[in-house]
DNA sequence: AAGCGCATTGATTGCGCAATCATGATTTCG
DNA sequence: CGAAATCATGATTGCGCAATCAATGCGCTT
């Protein structure tokens, strides 16, 4: 059954002026108006620059959704991470933003808070918005996650550590290689009862393969391994310097601490000068990150510098190639990581 | 001329699964489905269970870009900033994020680099996803964006400082003011020479307006006024201790240094210490924003600290008021700020 | 000179969904 | 007990744009 025309059927639009009306104001044709704005190489110069005048005589704003929905796809990047409150994300993210805002797309960001359910859910919102591709922290997932993404069929990065298998690209570094080699180091130098430090090692599990990578580590070289020192709240520089006066009371007490990042590792190094502890003679202190002050604080903080910001840049421009040429290319980049030996240890 | 039907005219979409393949497999019309799925309250529990279960079964991501153009409407929320190599924005970026995500919304993320054209690209471009609201640092945009979103009519908020005439709301500090009040503070103490140092202070314009408050409070407390120190890069601590070295071989030698930012501040810091400059005997050091390294230095840094992520959320918070009672309320909200007084001064 | 190819421009259509209005089913209350 | 009010569901339409195909005009080759 028809129904009577609405009178009433004016929604409040974003802008009442649409590509009608600037091809009317232009003398073309909408179409024309709708190339020139986006393969300005395909219209004539007359006729961009009429169409350009016209455009900014009405205060023309291009309707990115009606643009979306007609062509199934959108010059959005959705980026998942899941936290924003530790720097490695933040610059990681801001790595990509260069990139992929330097190429004309913007930045869809959201937050799983370590939760692999929200994950998914963020996920399955940001396909709805047609994207040409998506960059998500981590190469765990949920199997129903994986299977979105496969389905999906556009490009993926997969970014931070390098993952057994990759749903697509894969953008990172070794987290177990890496407690590995801090392991080494330190063994290296002499310390015999080195111990890990960190918060929340299930969920940031990255920091989770740092100590296994350690831990295997001190084990093929015939050290005692010892139980890490977990903290259920998120890391931050004061903390770092409680963990460090509650090992120092522990027995057997250790002569080494790793820290699952720069931020705790700090701390201690501070705490430590402000308690009259000698690092390293007393206790060696490690890191992980290569945050600027690592090398400010006296004395200098030994860590493993992660190349964020890269990652981030790397991540965006293999999935910016992959959106250019339309193809999945599966390929796995590791961008390694570099132990900075200092004072502290 | 009407042209022949196309056979070819299949694009790739992001989902094959459309709203009515889910209302046929559950039995009812597609706007059942949609109901279901944006108001659940209107759709009987019956009904609701089929529906899910479809949903389920063939995979159905909600295309939001049709959502969003049918309504006029997106839950995406656009943030505009000048920068994210600053802490400052990004705590206050993850303030934002914690609510508008809470509520649903995503956020979209544009960074000026401390541009205006730039910063009127990207709102303009961000107006056509048709956001119910937008949020953006700063209160000083080109007369243009500010007649763009005016005429926009949808709520609007400018975050970070107070300024004169807001568009909208505005929620932040008054940075002259806090200036000021470290002036106060450091001429309390006694010092009679001090300088400010920071970087780019005409396109981080609100570090320019903390120098303004300072030298405007030493002047009137009849102090000799000096020009700032500044430098032409981004800020970082290994910068803030090249300063102080070379403030310290200025004639006058100036006795309090107040820096922009406490990252330059730590980084002076830890430079004296590492230089066996006396703090504050020497020269006294004082930052702003509270960072949290900056009780862990020795001595404390003297810092303002600024509620950087209540700003955050509060302007979240705003503005997803507005968006829910469909009100612009130009309303300002000053979140004031904090003089932590520590052993640097 | 004819024909071919390229460069421009236009006409038609549908992307997938939600707003509107209509209708049937059920409840409520005087 | 009947009318009105409420609730649940459906039919129709259009949001604003870009993809497709069609048509034109121009220069160039042979």
């Amino acid at each position: 059954m028809k129904t009577q025309p609405r009178i009433s059927d004016i929604r409040e639009a974003p802008s009442a002026v649409t590509l009608k009306h600037v091809a009317e104001r232009a003398g073309v044709s909408p179409i024309t108006v709708s190339r020139a704005l986006n393969k300005p190489g395909m219209v004539s110069p007359d006729l961009r620059t009429r169409i350009t005048l016209a455009v900014d005589e009405l205060g023309y704003v291009q309707n990115r959704v009606a643009g979306a929905l007609a062509s199934a796809n959108s010059r959005v990047i959705p980026v998942v991470v899941p936290s924003l409150s530790n720097a490695v994300f933040v610059e990681t993210v801001q790595g990509i933003q260069e990139v992929v805002q330097a190429a004309g797309f913007q930045l869809l960001l959201g937050n799983t808070e370590y939760d692999l359910d929200r994950e998914h859910g963020w996920i399955s919102t940001f396909l709805g918005w047609s994207p040409p591709g998506l960059i998500i922290a981590g190469t765990r997932h949920q199997p129903r996650t994986r299977a979105l993404l496969e389905r999906w069929g556009r490009p993926v990065v997969e970014i931070m550590e390098i993952g057994a298998k990759a749903i697509d690209m894969n953008v990172g570094l070794s987290h177990g290689a890496a407690g590995a080699a801090m392991a080494q180091h330190l063994i290296a130098r002499g310390y015999r009862a080195p111990v890990f430090a960190g918060c929340r090692l299930d969920e940031d599990y990255r920091a989770g393969q740092r100590f296994k990578g350690f831990d295997r580590a001190l084990a093929t070289a015939g050290i005692p391994r010892r139980p890490p020192l977990t903290r259920n709240v998120a890391s931050n520089p004061a903390l770092g310097g409680d963990m460090l006066m509650d090992l120092l009371g522990r027995d057997p007490r250790p002569d080494a601490i790793f820290y699952a990042n720069d931020d705790l590792a700090v701390g201690a190094v501070l705490r430590a000068q402000r308690e009259g502890i000698a690092v390293p003679e007393r206790v060696a202190i490690a890191g992980f990150n290569g945050l600027d002050i690592s090398g400010l604080v006296t004395p200098g903080l030994t860590t493993i510098v992660s190349p964020r910001l890269e990652i981030g840049r790397i991540g965006a421009e293999k999935l910016l190639d992959a959106i250019a040429t339309g193809t999945r290319q599966s390929r796995r980049i590791d961008v390694g990581f570099a132990l900075v030996a200092r004072g502290s240890t």
